[in-house]
DNA sequence: CATTGACCCTCACGTTACGTTATACCCTAT
DNA sequence: ATAGGGTATAACGTAACGTGAGGGTCAATG
């Protein structure tokens, strides 16, 4: 089959097949004419290239995927499925976000700059692998639920007492980070815990989750040290083996 | 405050204000050294800047939004959250394939390479406006997750019977348009819908924008002139309105 | 006073996945 | 033979910066 008939076929554009061909991703035979020609063979990995594609991986991703058969797909998938699972939860909070704006804009709600920028700015960063390994995947999700499903006051209280948190950490942060300062600040922690009911454990490795998250707060990390991140998981995470 | 400031208190990067300077979105004042300097005044603006850009807007976009103080702020921001939904069910659709990959990796289930491909492919492309502005936002949202809700067997009857619907359109589409055709068509459609309980016209509505929105149908839809769109939505605008 | 180190500047190329011409060759039907 | 439709390569354009390279500026220090 010629490029054309190939494209219309699956949906395609003749240059995306030449780009896949020059970047080496699927090389059709060619006529003495130096016409694409391609195989059954060729359409059969047009459509796991798409596949991948349309999963979000990028085409060199796709190409290691689909060149190196001992590559492990499965964990790729997962993989991609946790960068999926952020992506929506940051999409969630960007259309809430554009709600209350709205909202504001018509007067109905009042919005301070901070809560403007509540819920945001939270992308991708290095951690964000560590941070998914050590707490795992779906309890998170499960706590950004719960607290999306609490009550205005709880949120408010919640994000409150994480303030008086994140306002420690950051004067560890001061410092060279004290192992007498850390514990105070942890159970500083574990006091804030306490007043939050059942979920009030996950809720916070989804928030703190969150702020490792926060390129403002790793910028700083970055500069003073990468100790402050591993502190915070690490808390988190002998926080979880206590209530387990 | 000079550069490294600024992009410190919010979390960017140097290069980034740099950038907004060379297109002319934030200009900054300079020193003589020519040392960019910036004002409270430049850095409220640069706060609206990243609110707008963390809600998904392009730059230049934001450039429009601040740069026009009457540019309809609310209704661009409509048009963002439409964006945002869409964007948030594609992203949950491939998180479905995915699971479904993995689990048929595992062995635990089959999958045919038609389910492989189903809920997919489902981008963006020029009628989506319109078909957001036919249909309305919600009913849509509303749709989608009725039909997620559906059994097995449910949708599978659901997506069969679109199949007919979509072959009688595709040999609709291989003639000119034809009136009677369509006619009968249509007549199968409602035929089709009233099989479907409560919610089939709304989910016709879904499933009819998600095959709008696919691009193999558009392109065809491109080549044989737009007609068949049109008459897809007023099809749809017409069944609607008699269930009224 | 000169040096150092931290910061600043302006190019300018690299990135992703193609879209979009521009120019020219190939193939088939009339 | 010519027209129409398909094909080829080449090369620039896109968005939002990242990442040096090469070279000034500024304040503190020896």
């Amino acid at each position: 089959m010629k490029v054309k008939e190939v494209a219309d076929l699956v949906g395609i554009s003749v240059r995306t097949l030449h780009h896949y061909d020059e970047i080496g991703l699927l090389t059709p035979e060619t006529t003495e004419a130096g016409y694409r020609i391609y195989s059954e063979n060729d359409l059969e990995t047009l459509q796991q290239i798409l596949f991948f594609k349309e999963l979000g991986f990028s085409l060199k991703e796709v190409q290691r995927i689909l060149e190196d058969p001992a590559f492990d797909r499965k964990e790729a998938l997962e993989l991609q499925r946790r960068m999926l699972v952020e992506k929506r939860s940051h999409v969630d909070r960007m259309i809430k976000t554009i709600d209350k704006t709205i909202k504001q804009m018509m007067g109905e709600v009042e919005m301070t700059n901070e809560e403007k920028f509540e819920g945001m700015n939270f992308d991708h960063n290095p951690y964000e692998e560590e941070a998914r390994r050590r707490w795992g995947d779906k309890k998170i999700d499960e706590t950004n639920k719960k607290v999306r499903g609490m009550s205005k006051e709880e949120q408010q209280n919640l994000s409150e007492g994480w303030d008086r948190i994140y306002t420690r950490l950051a004067k560890l942060r001061d410092g060279a980070p004290d192992l007498a300062e850390a514990q105070e600040a942890i159970h500083e922690w574990y006091e804030f815990l306490k007043n939050f009911g059942d979920y009030s454990y996950e809720a916070f490795r989804g928030l703190g989750q969150m702020y490792v998250d926060d390129k403002r707060f790793t910028k700083n990390i970055d500069k003073y040290g990468e100790g402050l991140a591993v502190f915070m998981c690490d808390a988190m995470a002998v926080y979880a083996d206590r209530k387990a």
